[in-house]
DNA sequence: TTGAATGCAAAGGATTTGCATAGAG
DNA sequence: CTCTATGCAAATCCTTTGCATTCAA
């Protein structure tokens, strides 16, 4: 949804300045096909050449965050993982060997319990997470 | 569905012995309406006048969690909290006061979409974290 | 030139590990 | 008495904060 052009209009109008280190921050995340962690960030960016220190990944994240550009996403362990803020979607965790994908699931009966639950409970829900855990395909025994 | 007796009776059929402090633990977390983190535990044995070093909670959380008693839950923060393995059920999280209630919702269409990604794309899906965030009764203005 | 962006050092919080001791069975 | 369970200290990992410096606009 939000290419990387999208995401430079919206750093422009809000006079955030463009440096190397944000231009490769933008590049990697819109060419990651799965979220990434800060340590993930930073080994990335230091194989294209690129030296960042961590405090800069964590507040750059915190920015993209504040904008709406980057989301937050639980993985089950210690870590925070972030991937662009692009059409809702889940992911598939495989629980042996770790890797991430994407997937896109009907909501239409979830949302509607959202509506349920907006009404009965008083509760005004604004976002979910879902995660699927299980065995990859290159896994499964 | 687990209620203390059942589970003073795994812990004997696996000769785990009943010290004080693992009762004090059973006891809590059956008594406890929301999912817990090591740091709440802490702070709560210690109101009961009962002093146990966090290494203890961690290592007896990795039993329970072995044993099938305990579930790890994610809510949000970097902290991990722990719920007593009963019925499947899901949280509203009121980013606010951050207060955890517990909801069930019909999972059918869920599980029907679970098994047609198993089917299509060869990903055994085993389990799901489900949580809701937003605004509860007294927070949302 | 000027304030946003960065790096560096250090602190903070959650979790893990190694080892010696205590205590339930 | 024996082996599980525990406490303590220290290490590790992830994240945050304070402050001085750099650099895009």
């Amino acid at each position: 949804m939000k290419d990387t052009e999208n995401i430079f209009a919206i750093l422009r109008a809000k006079k955030m300045r463009l440096t190397k280190t944000r231009f490769a921050f933008v590049t990697l995340l819109s060419e990651s096909p799965t979220p990434l962690s800060v340590s993930d960030i930073l080994s990335i960016l230091q194989t294209k050449g690129i030296v960042v220190d961590k405090t800069t990944v964590y507040r750059e994240i915190e920015r993209f965050i504040a904008l709406g550009i980057l989301e937050e996403v639980s993985l089950g362990d210690r870590k925070k993982y972030y991937e662009l803020a692009s059409e809702h979607h889940h992911h598939l965790i495989c629980l042996e060997c770790n890797r991430v994908e994407d997937i896109d699931i009907d909501e239409s009966t979830l949302v509607q319990q959202e509506m349920k639950v907006n009404r009965e409970k008083k509760f005004q829900i604004l976002k979910h997470s879902l995660e699927f855990f299980g065995l990859c395909n290159k896994c499964c025994v």
